[in-house]
DNA sequence: ATGCGACCTATTGTATACAATTTGTGATCG
DNA sequence: CGATCACAAATTGTATACAATAGGTCGCAT
């Protein structure tokens, strides 16, 4: 995090993160710049990143702008890493050494503290999740599909989503994640792949159905399945 | 491509193309200026892009190489695209108005007769595949996959794959095109996501089997399906 | 009043100079 | 002879100044 442009991106994720960033507004460089206290060749780095991680993103005629989630953004978002993480665990089941199962398991093991303390550390959670997922992803042995992984899910969302997560739903996802190692002790691909699959699923309609009183017709599942 | 970053982008991505570029050779800032005839500046930008194709990778110390794409790099590669691509025609095929697959299908014609004709043009059927893989990836009418999706295919590999397709390949695979369409005509998701699963998966195999004599044992397939 | 156009301003893009970091090399000491 | 430290060279990182471009505004003519 020495790096002038490594700062900046933090920095300035962490403003687009605060609330203090309205959605569909104009940043310009200069701004950023001074958000992060760098110079602008830095921070014009930071804003690519952020800009493939879509917080950014550029009109037409290059100024930039906050990003504006809709619900219908977000469950694209959820897809996705559904579709691409799931793949991940079905590899990682084939793959995972019984070391990193065994550290997966220590991992849960503080998850669930992390929620059954009063009051629930979120925080500690969501560190300790990724930490979870990051091992399972790396677990598939596939470099491109952590990349592609990484731009696609990028803690924000899911940090921003936490703040609709009700303590039961922490406890259903430690549960999720008890399965998950189940399925990877059994080496199963199938079912760590229908496990994950459900998992985030669930996660997004945690965020979505808080989100929205009224839930929007679910148009947007497919017809065949 | 009047901006520099642009040109600068498209020259190297040229220069590593070519087969000037040997792989796993590093290249400096400074090299890749002059060959892109900008400075240093615009140049960055352009690295990072390529950077996330990964057609250049960076040492832990920070010095960029030319990427060198190993069987499984290209497997890996076609494997992920296969699922999301895939993804695609599904969403496709409950989206796309007549008019886009009549462009479909006009695209499909021209492809044919570029195989069709002596000599194929095998330039003029890349560039008509990468519009009708387009089409289709729009179709999903998914930003976000569509994003992930173009730091994944990049014509550059399936320009390299391109030398080892013989005239049946190209032929195949227009026919596969068609069947695609048929699949759209009729709304089928699970037909298309099918079609464009072989149908890559067969892009593949030309690549692979033409590129080693003795294709290596495929222990990488999952075990369950 | 309204549409058009020139200018003025805001913002992004590029080049260059310099700073920081890393790698390679060679001399010195054990 | 080998290891280690210091110093030099190569390379990446950052800041700043300037150029190019897009947007907005004001005035003018109809």
């Amino acid at each position: 995090m020495s790096r002038a442009s490594d700062t900046a991106y933090s920095k300035i994720r962490g403003f687009l993160l605060s609330g203090n960033a309205t959605p569909g507004s104009q940043v310009t460089e200069e701004q950023l710049a001074e958000i992060a206290g760098v110079s602008r060749t830095p921070v014009r780095e930071a804003m690519r990143r952020l800009e493939t991680e879509m917080l950014l993103v550029r009109s037409p005629s290059k100024r930039i702008f906050v990003a504006d989630w809709s619900r219908d953004d977000i469950d694209e978002m959820f897809t996705l890493r559904q579709m691409i993480e799931g793949h991940a665990a079905q590899r990682a089941a084939n793959r995972l050494s019984d070391d990193e199962i065994d550290a997966l398991e220590a991992l849960n093991r503080k998850l669930h503290e992390a929620v059954e303390c009063e009051p629930p550390d979120v925080v500690r959670f969501l560190d300790l999740n990724r930490e979870f997922h990051e091992i399972i992803t790396n677990a598939a042995r596939s470099p491109r599909l952590a990349h592609v992984l990484s731009q696609l899910v990028e803690q924000p969302i899911v940090l921003r989503t936490a703040r609709n997560y009700s303590v039961d739903d922490l406890k259903q996802s430690a549960r999720d994640h008890d399965e998950l190692i189940a399925a990877f002790r059994a080496h199963d691909p199938v079912w760590a792949k229908g496990v994950m699959g459900s998992h985030l699923r669930r996660a997004f309609h945690t965020f979505a159905d808080a989100a929205e009183s009224s839930p929007a017709a679910n148009d947007d599942r497919e017809a065949a399945e």
